[in-house]
DNA sequence: TAAGGTTACGGCGATCGTAACGATC
DNA sequence: GATCGTTACGATCGCCGTAACCTTA
């Protein structure tokens, strides 16, 4: 056993099972991982795939126990590395961060630019996806931090942080009857509505608080982000619900905003990352520059 | 960075840092080694160990920190190894088994004589340490089980599960006062005490439950094993606090026995494994079968 | 001077690449 | 015939062992 062939296991799964894909990202030649393979299985005493003919089609019982082993190395191998390049030079390095369009636009600009003063040297790069695909991201190590409001609380995998917590608003044009008078659930869910997508943005706490309250919102459209929401919102399709910060006096100044946390519970927005995954220093202190807003 | 590398940085660490007796348990040449070290170092680009001339004499930060990670992948290599001998054949392998005199001695008897008739093929090695060491023991993966009564509940790394309770019964001879008439704390107290050792078989619960009385015992002597507490309680030193499975109604007839109930709170024997450590099916079945008494 | 570690160098074997072949869609 | 995988074989490079040397208790 030895750590290319840890490698060459992890990378068959990111190319579903192809051997010759698996070759090319490992810059060999095909036959060689097809050997090394045969010698790992050989020397494991079973097989770790089903086959069809020669066709890899999937993992045996014993290949996906296997795996999980296969993760813990590779995980701690990169931490092994990480650590060292931390070591070595402490302000430099990139930073993967995942997050949703909402936090990307009108939260993060602020932390981002204060990290980028103090640590120049840290490549920053984003990737903008659903929260589902944010804790895939992290699973893969395509992001090692990943901020969002939605579901990051389920996977024990992960470490959360509360960054800062806020309440949605409700938006709508100048003339709109809501903009006067006290906002009931009742009165709310007479509009029609335009909010975030299921999974999106403290969508979930929409959704609990008007179950519970007894009306039933009528939502015409949900989008991943605030904008499309506000778009539509101008064209008079109906009220919109969003996230309080991402109302911007100056720029939505043809919009109304009002405030609805007597109507809906506090949402919070965490960051999270892999429990076992090390985070060097910088990575650290970026965390820390996010919980100061 | 390589398997043997990562084997090397954890034997160097069994070896107190030396090199050449790393080498030996290696089998390899001592320049082997101290080439692959250096190569180590090279990719890392850090030196993990602070040197005295050419000694290796304590690790540094960064070394300490690597080494959490090398934990991390010899225990991942050793789970992958296990899995496998287990599809090959879950009948067959050996467990390490490290426990107490007392345990040993009064309680697991049943259990192994049970676990050998279904799993004749698995050879059983017990050590007997102290709880202290038993937990070193699975750290060091020394012993894959540990079975006693104190300790194992506050290491975060072990999965601990409880096997049974039992409580505490105090062994005198067949003339001495106590045989008679209630037991209290103020009476038990009066004379002088023989007991397990600190750290042993329940030892905590009579120094709590002594403490909260008020009362305080005189210890005139304090074993590891039940039998030499016997042995001296025959002799007339004292009165015996022990175990309650380990007296024994024919063996120990010239002694008698009094409940402790009602003075010392329940103690329990638990079985503790490491988080990380992947157990072969057998060893799961032993557990179960240590449930069972 | 014994014990622990490094450096230099030659030999051997593991692993790779080339290439030809087999199977499956 | 394009894709995917296996087998055979020669070449290469990494790693080991020998051996000489250095350093410190």
């Amino acid at each position: 056993m030895n750590l290319s062939q840890i490698e060459l296991l992890r990378i068959l799964q990111e190319t579903q099972l192809n051997l010759s894909k698996a070759a090319e990202k490992m810059h060999v030649v095909q036959s060689a991982v097809s050997r090394q393979l045969q010698l790992f299985e050989e020397e494991i005493g079973s097989p770790l795939f089903e086959r069809s003919g020669k066709k890899l089609i999937a993992l045996t019982p014993l290949g996906k126990r296997v795996m999980v082993e296969v993760e813990t190395i590779t995980q701690a191998k990169l931490n092994i590395q990480t650590i060292a390049a931390d070591f070595l030079d402490s302000n430099q390095g990139t930073i993967h961060i995942a997050t949703t369009h909402t936090q990307a636009k009108y939260f993060l600009p602020n932390p981002i630019q204060r990290f980028r003063k103090k640590y120049p040297g840290v490549r920053i790069y984003m990737v903008q996806a659903s929260p589902e695909q944010l804790i895939y991201q992290l699973h893969t190590h395509k992001a090692d931090i990943a901020i969002c409001t939605e579901k990051v609380d389920s996977d024990f995998e992960l470490i959360t942080q509360q960054c800062y917590q806020w309440h949605h608003s409700a938006i709508m044009p100048k003339d709109h009857p809501l903009c006067t008078g006290e906002i009931t659930y009742k009165r709310l869910a007479s509009y029609p509505i335009l909010t975030y997508s299921f999974g999106f943005t403290g969508r979930s706490n929409i959704e609990t608080a008007f179950k519970q309250s007894g009306c039933e919102l009528d939502i015409i459209l949900a989008a991943a982000d605030t904008d499309v929401i506000k778009t539509y919102v101008r064209l008079g399709l109906g009220v919109g619900l969003i996230a309080g910060m991402a109302y911007d006096a100056v720029i939505d100044q043809d919009l109304i905003a009002r405030d609805l946390s007597h109507l809906i519970p506090l949402s919070s927005t965490k960051v999270a990352y892999l429990k076992q995954n090390y985070l060097p220093l910088y990575s650290q202190h970026f965390i820390e520059e996010l919980m100061l807003g």
